[in-house]
RNA sequence: GCCAAAGUGGCGGAAUGGUAGACGCGCUGGUCUCAAAAACCAGUGGUCCUUAACAGACCGUGUGGGUUCGACUCCCACCUUUGGCACCA
């Protein structure tokens, strides 16, 4: 073949490419490979247009890191689908005015052409959709197990709601007040719907973030959201204006306050329930018909409110009197309680008790009542005074005042003081108060997996019968979201919507909500290995347990950070639930990734890509002009991979031209000529330092040092063939394409196998022993001189640092000046010697 | 407000407590060309000294202190930026 003078990328991948997928080269066997290794990424969901530089960016981080692995002797396991299910698929079908299923089809084509485009090194025997009933087919199953463990339950609660995406959304879907698919305002809505209940994980889900390896980041803010706080919860009995106790049939009413701070009691003058606390109904019915039309009309008002609204008006303090009191057996005092809506019905007990000297909003709220305020913390400079100003906040430490047996103490004694008390008369009793809530699954929408749930009007809510799934998601003409309440199956035909109850044979509804797209991610992982398994195809369960203890847990799960409460939390949690219940055989292995790599995010011009910005960079032109692995060169030279960076057009030419450098040098003759000791020096160093740099995932480093070595080698020689080999090999996992173009040819004729199956090169560290040595003269700190050893050279403390005053510079220095003390470091191959002299 | 991370040339960034600015982009000059682009070669932190060159001096990693023979790196305080959480009791 005649030599082209420059790296002609485009027959060049073509070729490799069939090649690579003809014989199966990234395809382990599932079975029987041995050293397994699960290089996961974070699947797309194919929304837009297709592929962005973002995901490129993530996929080639993830894939040199595979191709790494596999150099190293890993069987590397890298599959790829698509998360195509759910609200934002649905969204881009709305947009485009296209029914999803048909959008679906159109976005699979597209998005596997561009990935399998991209140079990774995929499982493509293993890929999966979540939209194919063969797969959602599972993700009922999963639903059906958690409402056989009481995990799965109905209730009806106020619950966020999107009005653009016309559904309601979890917590976690719900960012300040903003939903997080769409960006629009939420609002609340009183709904029936389904929940997981995640929260009976909380602890576990938070203590075993301890031995993951993950992003310092990521671990914080799944500690943050599952937000675990210990305190007690006080039961204040409520008496009437005259202090005699109100009862509700036999049973006397009581308000249950949720504190970290039970120290600060002595100094409680209100309580404050939420507006959808049952109680307000239960006081409603005591009290007098104008106090009860006051309470009507605030709730009313508070419920409507967005959260936005809330915020809007600038955290002003709005409250109705109930009539009712709280005792405080502390000291027999009666506390008015008020109903407010800056008391959270999902929070604790959706009830506080108002310490307004030492809390700020209580203490707004004080002021807005005209209730007392009582100092019982001495202020941080000794105050001892009445609070009345908005100054104070919630001291954590002080000396306790005003509080009878409390007083003197510090706060953290009177808050044990207190518990302790509580707990012995029987006033409350310790607990946790979490932040997590449970896991929001109902969605009124189309195009996710039917909710597998019948409802009987004498048997109740039933599962369907594990047999009969998957319960297929109709084809629907008018599929879009009405925003009634009620999803878009509600008009399915008769025929779907009306069932046999698995429990009594009578006629039966089925749910017509779907699941949220997130049930779907949360167990895609699990799936992967499985796909050519008999139980994947059967009734019993999906997972072929022998295939699912030698592919998982995931060795290396590499992602973007935007999942850090979501995927991530929703996948630790069904991991855990199916481990349990033995559907899974990791009772000793708490974590499904227990190595995380959170990639960084890919900007433009300083903004975040989006489509209204009109920034986003597709990366089909670039791959075309400059070849794909100019492309990944370029992205992974940005910064450190999880730093993300700025994508400029300029840099990328900068790849080109140094892959056409190397290509260059690659073809010079004469190949069999001896390489020189410097280049030969070099080569080890770049092998052990490109090592080291892609196992840490230091990309950009690694490709710095290939740079350096081709300069070393433009400037100073030729190389043999065995070392282009070597290089080549290096350049393996971050330039696939012109290195198996190089390897192929370099390698001779016959049958040679992919670069790609190759091991990583080994360093030979006598040849690194061979190059001179380097010691840094100082005086003063200050560098005088550089000194070359020769290698074999012999050097003590003494005869090093009287080589180093020989040099004429370093002489200058120390002319005339008295040495108190030298300080001498050896060289040594790998690490540079020291001299320095310190002079007076 | 709470928690976390980060501040280095014109830009992206590199540096186990030991030559600060590797590598790349950009820029400047040159080669090639009718010309341009591309490519290639050389230079490129700042200030100063020297007619000039060779060379040399001082300053320099957000600010101010500290530890150390030696600090981008460790410690303390502050400033700024970014990210997460937030009427969370």
């Amino acid at each position: 073949m005649a030599e082209i003078g420059k790296y002609d990328h485009a027959p060049i991948e073509r070729k490799w490419r069939e090649w690579w997928a003809k014989e199966k080269i990234y395809q382990p066997s599932l079975k029987s490979a041995a050293k397994p290794f699960y290089n996961l990424m974070m699947f797309p969901y194919p929304s837009a247009e297709g592929l962005h530089v973002g995901n490129v960016y993530a996929f080639t981080g993830a894939d040199i890191y595979g191709r790494y692995m596999r150099m190293k002797g890993f069987n590397v396991f890298e599959p790829i689908g698509l998360d195509g299910f759910g609200i934002h698929s649905e969204n881009y079908a709305i947009k485009i005015g296209k029914h999803p299923k048909e959008q679906a089809k159109v976005s699979e084509a597209r998005f596997y052409e561009q990935l399998s485009n991209i140079g990774n090194g995929f499982a493509w025997d293993n890929r999966l959709e979540t939209y194919h009933p063969e797969y959602y087919k599972w993700t009922q199953w999963l639903f059906i197990q958690m409402f056989k463990r009481s995990l799965a339950y109905r209730k009806t609660a106020r619950v966020n709601w999107c009005p653009s995406c016309k559904t309601v959304l979890a917590d976690e879907q719900v960012v300040g007040g903003i939903c997080e698919r769409c960006k629009s305002q939420t609002t609340f809505k009183e709904l029936p719907q389904w929940f997981f209940k995640i929260t009976a994980y909380a602890d576990r889900l938070l203590e075993e973030i301890e031995g993951l390896k993950w992003p310092k980041k990521i671990k914080t803010a799944q500690r943050q959201w599952i937000g675990r706080k210990a305190g007690i919860n006080i039961h204040y009995p409520i008496v009437n204006e005259q202090g005699t106790r109100i009862n509700e049939g036999r049973q006397e009413l009581e308000v249950v306050c949720f504190t970290t701070r039970p120290d600060t009691n002595f100094g409680a003058t209100f309580v404050v329930i939420g507006p959808e606390h049952q109680l307000v109904g239960e006081i409603a019915a005591k009290v007098s018909p104008r106090e009860r039309k006051e309470i009507e009309k605030y709730v009313v008002q508070a419920m409507a409110k967005t959260e936005n609204e809330r915020i809007t008006e600038g955290r002003a303090k709005t409250g109705v009197f109930t009539g009712c009191y709280a005792l405080n057996r502390l000291n027999d005092y009666r506390i008015p309680i008020y109903i407010s809506d800056f008391v959270l019905g999902q929070v604790g007990t959706g009830a506080v008790v108002g310490v307004p000297g030492h809390d700020l909003r209580d203490f707004q709220f004080a002021q807005e009542k005209k209730l007392p305020v009582i100092r019982v913390v001495v202020g941080s400079d000794g105050d001892k005074s009445a609070i009345t100003k908005e100054s104070q906040v919630q001291e954590k430490e002080g000396q306790m005042i005003n509080s009878d047996f409390l007083n003197g103490l510090e706060i953290n004694e009177a808050i044990e003081k207190m518990m302790v008390h509580h707990e012995a008369k029987g006033w409350g009793e310790r607990v946790f108060n979490y932040h997590l809530r449970d896991w929001l699954i109902s969605r009124q929408r189309y195009w996710g997996a039917p909710i597998p749930m019948v409802e009987c009007p004498k048997c109740g809510w039933q599962a369907v019968p594990e047999v009969e799934l998957p319960i297929r998601l109709p084809d629907l003409v008018d599929w879009q979201p009405k925003g009634d309440g009620r999803g878009p199956l509600d008009n399915a035909p008769e025929e779907w919507l009306y069932t046999k109850c698995p429990v009594c044979g009578g006629k039966a509804k089925r749910e017509t909500d779907v699941c949220d797209t997130f049930l779907d991610s949360s167990w895609y992982f699990l799936a992967y290995p499985n796909l050519q398994t008999p139980e994947w195809h059967g009734q019993e369960q999906p997972f072929n347990l022998e295939i699912m203890k030698k592919w998982l847990p995931v060795d290396a799960y590499i992602g973007g950070a935007e999942h850090a409460v979501l995927h991530l939390l929703y996948s630790r949690f069904v991991w855990k639930f199916l481990s349990d219940q033995e559907l899974l055989p990791f009772k000793d292995k708490p974590e499904p990734f227990p190595f995380l790599y959170g990639h960084g995010l890919i900007i433009k011009e300083g903004a975040k890509m989006s489509k209204s910005r009109g920034n986003v960079v597709i990366p089909d032109e670039y791959m075309s002009r400059y070849g794909v692995d100019a492309l990944r060169l370029y992205l992974m030279f940005l910064g450190p991979y999880d730093q993300g960076g700025d994508f400029k057009d300029t840099g990328i030419r900068g790849m080109k031209r140094f892959l056409d450098r190397l290509w260059q040098l690659l073809a010079a003759e004469p190949e069999e000529t001896e390489t020189n000791e410097a280049l030969n020096s070099k080569l080890m160093e770049t092998i052990i330092k490109v090592d080291q740099d892609l196992a840490h995932f230091r990309f950009n480093t690694a490709i710095a040092a290939l740079m350096e070595l081709v300069n070393v080698w433009k400037a100073s020689g030729k190389m043999g063939r065995s070392e282009k080999l070597g290089v080549v090999k290096l350049l393996a996992p971050l330039a696939p394409f012109m290195a198996e173009e190089w390897y192929q040819r370099l390698a001779g004729s016959g049958r040679v196998e992919s670069v790609h199956r190759q091991s990583f090169p080994q360093a030979d560290e006598q040849i690194i022993k061979a190059k001179d040595l380097v010691v840094v003269v100082q005086v003063n700190g200050k560098l005088r001189a550089t000194l070359a050893l020769p290698p074999q050279s012999q050097w003590d403390e003494s005869s090093l640092s009287a080589r180093a005053k020989e040099e004429v510079k370093v002489r200058r220095w120390l002319e005339g000046k008295t040495i108190q003390r030298t300080v001498v470091i050896q060289p040594t191959p790998k690490r540079q010697g020291l001299v320095n002299f310190v002079v007076d």
